[in-house]
DNA sequence: ATTAAAAGTTAGCCGATGCTAAATTGATTT
DNA sequence: AAATCAATTTAGCATCGGCTAACTTTTAAT
């Protein structure tokens, strides 16, 4: 692949993209979990206006995804009442904000500016695996050494 | 964020999350016309088969998938022939494939083994911006240096 | 030339993620 | 207490990207 054929053997190939399709899947979730832990952090609680507004979506938007999470055992909810975390979800939101620093303090380390490693680190996050996420610890760490 | 502040301003945050859906919706587009390019230099021609094969998808979706792309203007195709790129494709398809390469080398690069390396830049590759990927270049050039 | 197999298409379905517009509830002000 | 404003919910819609099942067309074998 590297400098060889085009295509990787044809056997294999459909691994790739099933691993992609379940990482989409997860994307919203990931986010969601993640953003309503930092809010709670930075404003003491998770009201769906300020998701509405963090992401940019409507809150009929918000609703529905709520809902989802809900469904699926990450949030809990009443109506017209803050969004609250499970015990799942607050799993979920750990793993994910290390993941996410773990990258973004990557792409920094790589001499990216602040803006750019935002924006990038939002999308890249949810496609490293546990062997890259290691390698990037490691790189940031030791690039922090040899000042 | 850094170390700081558990989240970004809000008037900015949104933008994140825009650039990010943007990507989103181009990803689909951008894995067919680069596995279209590829199949017509490694088989001579990209059949709905072997795009079904190589996605893990059924030959339903492949359609469905091709219908919105020539809508798009991306590929042209006739009834149970292969399918064509337009000049609008192949331009995208040479550049989602010079993107790929040099976000798999970076991976290689950086210690990781092959499959990791090809799993993670399926996703990664549709999320680097330009800076980015210039940063990915140099650091795999570099490396190449200092054997 | 028939037949069988492979490839492609079509129809109809689903879930995820977005939207707008309208209705409802809760919170604030007067 | 009423009225207003902000927040939330609901209803209804759209697109994307997946599926199965049935059908048609092309290609290959006999
Ligand atoms: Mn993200
Ligand atoms: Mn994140
Ligand atoms: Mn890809
Ligand atoms: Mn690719």
């Amino acid at each position: 692949m590297a400098g060889g054929a085009a295509l990787p053997p044809k056997e294999n190939h459909a691994e790739t993209f099933a691993r992609l399709r379940d990482a989409h899947a997860r994307e919203v979730t990931e986010d969601y979990v993640e953003m309503i832990a930092d809010l709670i952090v930075e404003e003491g609680e998770a009201r769906a206006v300020s998701l509405a507004e963090r992401f940019g979506v409507t809150p009929a938007t918000v609703n529905n995804t709520i809902k989802r999470l809900e469904r699926d055992g990450f949030v809990s909810s009443r109506p017209y009442r803050s969004i609250f975390l499970t015990d799942a979800g607050q799993t979920l939101a750990d793993k994910c904000r290390d993941r996410h620093k773990i990258v973004y303090d990557f792409l920094i380390a790589l001499g990216l500016d602040a803006q750019i490693a935002e924006f990038d680190a939002e999308g890249i996050e949810h496609h490293v695996s546990a062997e890259t996420l290691d390698v990037f610890r490691a790189f940031t760490k030791s690039s922090k050494g040899e000042i």
